[in-house]
RNA sequence: CGGGGUAUGGCGCAGUCUGGUAGCGCGCUUCGUUCGGGACGAAGAGGCCGUGGGUUCGAAUCCCGCUACCCCGACCA
């Protein structure tokens, strides 16, 4: 049987849904659960969040905060608090209403049910996000301006029971990190919110290799009871657009709700200002779908679990322990060095299977480099080098030294290559409009760019355009908020404003 | 929550209309050949056909209930 074209089918030209799926599977990333909605992380995926993990950490440990947890089920009476948050989440909330089972024994056929007993008084509902509860321990951390700012981050899972699940990318539980934080005064809180949302596009850009525009929501596409959301813009090679993160200026919207006061400066009871923001799992989607090839998943350096794979090529029998040797001094000499402060990640697969298997499930992996070595390079003090950002096909014989000398650049390199390719399909797929023909004709055409325009209208006017394309504004960007003076879009009016606009997921 | 579909070895499916107690491909195990490479041959392991009930001498197959999952919409990180 020859082998097909590519690794994967279908490919993102003929089904770009099912081939995300198809990578999913043939990188070994995740599954769906018998638990409806809920995916299986397997090692090869929950490796990139943890990797995720670390390096976001940190950045939010440099920006002063500090992390701290959370219950996971919330009174149902804290949802009820503020009215526009808990009517956003009503409709995908998960509610506990029992703390016990029995045991019941059916006596014909002798199977034993378990009946949920033990009603309770008040149900809890399963955290969709953390506001409500993080607000209640506010209220009682916050005493004195001088408990301000408080700088809170959790690592948490939270359920949002959604209709239509897709691993990584919308899924009933998720991962994620929320960041809560409390302040003095208004100017703070906004600083810190848009502080976080700049942490987080250096962070895609840094670390996942995915370019994203900064801007703000409109009115119509805000978090749940924040005055401001900005969010991170992704665009996926089907040229939709991915949400990547959001960071909230929650006003005192909550702190009233909740109670969250301090005595001032000058001696005045006053309620502080919150913030929220937040990434999560879908972040790996967004990877996925940004980066990855007819091949499989293409990984960015920083977020490989394994960033060097190294294969024996093991021809003849009575050379083979030399090359295998070879390979393991090789992956520890790669690990002392390192590449933005980490150790080199460098496995070395010396499983007993032949070495096109082998090649080929690290291309679907999307290691970013794979090396080989046989008998003939042992002698030659050589390596055969691939890379992931490189056709399948594609390998180049280097001095070993020079390998060793040069991996760590050699990945940033792959890097340096993801992004710029990502920028490019990006910039390439954003275009002017300042006409309704124009604007009404483009989203009839099959995976539409996006179309960047001046924009005046009412929230209303929006939504008329929004749900007549199937479309949303996806931010205002924060770039070109201040250029020339141009004609709405719909209503004509002149305005300064410049609105994005795509479908999503 | 509305419309449709599916449920059979680890995965993908056939068999259901026309009842007679399971079959194919991939994967897995072993042996052999091959191999700077997603190869091939042979042998083998693995399923009371989602679940509860009914009809029948006999049910994967017919009838009724339940559950789960998938797809298409409306809702969303």
């Amino acid at each position: 049987m020859s082998a097909p074209k590519t690794a994967i089918t279908p490919t993102r030209a003929e089904d770009f849904p099912e081939w995300y799926q198809q990578v999913i599977k043939a990188a070994d990333l995740a599954e769906n659960s018998e638990t409806r909605g809920c995916m299986v992380i397997k090692p090869w995926g929950y490796g990139i969040w943890e990797l995720i993990q670390q390096q976001l950490d940190r950045r939010f440990k440099e920006t002063g905060h500090q992390n701290a947890y959370f219950p996971l089920l919330i009174p149902l009476s804290y949802l009820e608090k503020e009215a526009e948050h808990a009517e956003g989440f009503a409709t995908e909330c998960a509610v506990v209403t029992h703390h016990r089972l029995e045991a019941v024994k059916d006596e014909e056929t002798g199977k034993t049910k378990m009946i949920p007993t033990g009603e309770l008084a008040e149900p809890y509902v399963i955290r969709p996000t953390s506001e409500t509860i993080i607000g209640a321990a506010f209220s009682r951390w916050v005493q004195s301006y001088r408990d301000l700012p408080l700088l809170i981050n959790q690592w948490a899972n939270v359920m949002r029971w959604e209709m239509r699940p897709r691993l990584f990318l919308r899924t009933a539980e998720f991962l994620w990190q929320e960041g809560h934080t409390a302040h003095e005064t208004a100017e703070e809180a906004i600083a810190e919110t848009r502080l976080m949302h700049q942490v987080y596009a250096e962070f895609l850009r840094d670390h996942l290799a995915i370019p994203v525009i900064p801007g703000e929501k409109t009115e119509n596409e805000r978090f749940p009871g924040a005055d401001m959301t900005l969010t991170v813009e992704a665009m996926v090679q089907d040229r939709k657009a991915i949400q990547a993160g959001t960071s909230h200026f929650l006003g005192q919207n909550f702190s009233k709700a909740q109670d969250i006061s301090f005595t001032g400066r000058d001696g005045k009871v006053e309620h502080a200002f919150t913030t929220s923001w937040g990434v999560s799992t879908r972040m790996i989607g967004t990877l996925i779908m940004a980066h990855s090839d007819d091949d499989g998943l293409v990984l960015p350096p920083r977020v490989a679990t394994q960033q060097v794979v190294i294969i024996p090529v093991t021809p003849k029998e009575d050379s083979k322990q030399a090359v295998i040797d070879s390979c393991h001094a090789l992956a520890e000499t790669l690990r002392g060095h390192r590449f933005h402060g980490d150790p080199l990640r460098v496995l070395v697969d010396d499983r007993d299977l032949q070495g096109g298997v082998k090649k080929w499930e690290w291309v679907k992996k999307g290691t970013p480099i794979r090396i080989e070595i046989g008998p003939r390079d042992v002698e030659s003090r050589k390596v055969c080098l691939n890379r992931r950002d490189r056709a399948a096909n594609e390998k180049a014989f280097i001095d070993k030294e020079e390998f060793i000398r040069d991996a760590a650049d050699l990945l940033q390199e792959i890097h340096d290559a993801l992004l710029e390719k990502a920028v490019a399909f990006r910039d390439a797929n954003i275009t002017e409009c300042g006409e309704l023909a124009a604007f009404d004709a483009h989203w009839a055409q099959d995976n539409p760019g996006w179309l960047l325009t001046p924009w005046a209208g009412t929230p209303e006017e929006e939504d008329e355009l929004s749900k007549k394309h199937k479309i949303t504004i996806r931010c205002l960007p924060l770039d070109g908020q201040d250029g020339a003076e141009a004609p709405c879009l719909l209503t004509g009016k002149p305005t300064q404003q410049r609105a994005i606009w795509g479908r999503s997921y």
